[in-house]
RNA sequence: CGGGGUGUAGCUCAGUAUGGUUAGAGUACCUGGUUUGGGACCAGGGGGCCGAAGGUUCGAGUCCUUUCACCCCGACCA
């Protein structure tokens, strides 16, 4: 992509509403556009990164035999009626009528939307289990949305739903996602714990959290310093019984635990951090099949509830918090996987005609390699066009300029900061091995 | 849903206590020129229903009433 017809309106001033460093940088970098409070517009760059996680989130969803459909985002009420959700939902749930008068809703999750679908269609243990997924727009009217990205009403979610004949078939599935859950924010490039967590309004029994370490997170979790264990902080609080008048959101209590808390698995030290939920995944039961009369036939002939499993993502969130783990004060600074683009090649001066040729010929060669490649051609001065690299975050930064007449040019490396001098003909070869 | 705050140019904001030329600045944008290694400089230019609706007044961005929107703190939250 040429930087001069690119559609990314970056900005120098901080948007006045934006507090965390995600919602500044992609707001300012040209990546999302508030539309209203809680509504984002995506704009080229941000598709490009969402399209990015999505891949991979089908990648692994592949791996596990994880089928991709796709519900209808409007949904009729009678479906929420059924499971006796309406109610429970409240004004998080947006309601509306059609030309004739008949009640719809706007997906927030899709539990009964999926049962429905596989209800009377899956009929027999043998087409059993059977794990369904989507990733589509979802929508609470939360009561208090805010943090850009973060905790939008409007976001785009992987919901995954998995049909079984007993419990012990769900554990293993169960397990098989939390092991994908695991690779797809590993791909990513974030740091996370998956901590035990609450099984909160959707019910169930097994809950567990994908939790990105962030200090902006709006999760406090226990994690211990030797094993894997990690609990969401309510959870950990509920199991050990500490004093009831315990209040999560306190500080000083939360010193208290800090200094003498043992891991419940091993002997580790726990301490406190905080986390961003991009995952949750849930062991509902018959929760559902049993309210939407769900059935299957056993081996002997007996009508079964299907036994349920869900599993959630946050992808729009997921932008988010690379955003919120990775940045310095100059802006995001993109993880290979996630990379809107993975090179910039900048013309320092494109009045200059040596740059602008070998900016140009490398161009070609890497966008005919199907390098995802920006070149900045615009007629700017060479601060602008660094600062406004280093806001967008691309990986890597090709600088042309006045190196040129030594025959060389340099790798900008935006996580490190640092410039790597090469030579003019080793510059492809040395992109190439990046990569 | 409680408490607080803000709405004026694309963006960030002055101006409102005490009503009074044609509503401002910076930035962004357009033209021309200079400049070209860390968000340059000079000159010229386009851009506003002062959130909306009522009212008071000779006169309202400014005063009064109503309303809408957005943000922050809290409660809430797959």
């Amino acid at each position: 992509m040429r930087r001069s017809k690119a559609f990314i309106p970056t900005t120098k001033e901080v948007p006045s509403d934006a507090v965390l460093a995600s919602h500044i940088f992609l707001s300012r970098a040209g990546f999302i556009s508030q539309v209203a409070s809680g509504l984002y517009s995506y704009m080229p760059l941000a598709k490009k990164v969402i399209r990015k996680i999505e891949n991979i989130i089908h990648d692994e969803m592949a791996q596990v035999g994880a089928q991709e459909v796709e519900l209808s985002f409007v949904a009729p009420s009678d479906l929420w009626i059924e499971s006796g959700r309406i109610d429970k939902f409240g004004k998080e749930l947006l309601r509306f009528y059609d030309r004739k008068e008949k009640l719809f809703v706007l997906g927030p999750t899709h539990e009964e939307m999926m049962v429905d679908l596989v209800r009377n269609r899956v009929v027999s243990y043998k087409n059993l289990p059977l794990n369904l997924y989507q990733i589509k727009t979802k929508f609470r009217d939360e009561v208090r949305p805010r943090y850009g990205l973060m905790r939008g009403r409007e976001f785009i979610m992987k919901d995954g739903y998995s049909f079984h004949t007993s419990t012990e078939d769900l554990d293993r599935e169960f397990d098989a996602l939390e092991v994908a859950y695991k690779k797809i924010i590993t791909r990513l490039g974030l740091d996370f714990r998956v901590v035990e967590a609450d099984s909160g309004a959707i019910g169930g029994s097994g809950s567990k959290e994908i939790m990105v370490i962030a200090d902006s997170g709006e999760d406090n979790i226990a994690v211990c310093d030797t094993c894997e264990y990690g609990a969401n902080i309510e959870v950990f609080l509920n199991m050990d019984e500490l004093d009831e008048d315990f209040d999560a959101n306190s500080i000083t209590d939360i010193k208290t635990i800090k200094g003498d808390d043992n891991c419940p698995h091993c002997a580790g030290k726990l301490s406190l951090t905080k986390g961003i939920e991009v995952g949750h995944i849930f062991k509902l039961g018959t929760t559902y099949s049993d309210a939407l009369k769900a059935k299957y036939l056993d081996e002997n002939g007996q009508s079964q509830s299907f036994i349920m499993g869900t599993y959630g993502m946050g992808v729009s969130r997921l932008v988010a918090a690379v955003i919120e783990q990775h940045h310095d004060e100059n802006g995001c600074i993109w993880t290979k996987e996630t990379a809107p683009y993975m090179v910039n090649i900048m013309i320092s001066n494109i009045k200059d005609e040596a740059q602008n040729t070998l900016g140009e010929e490398l161009y070609l060669k890497l966008l005919g390699e199907n390098i995802e490649v920006m070149i900045d051609d615009r007629k700017e001065r060479f601060g602008f066009k660094m600062k406004d690299a280093e806001l967008i975050g691309f990986p890597y930064t090709v600088i042309i300029g006045k190196e040129l007449a030594n025959g060389t040019v340099e790798i900008y490396d935006r996580k490190t900061t640092l410039k790597t001098t090469v030579s003019t003909g080793e510059i492809y070869k040395k992109i190439m091995e990046l990569m």
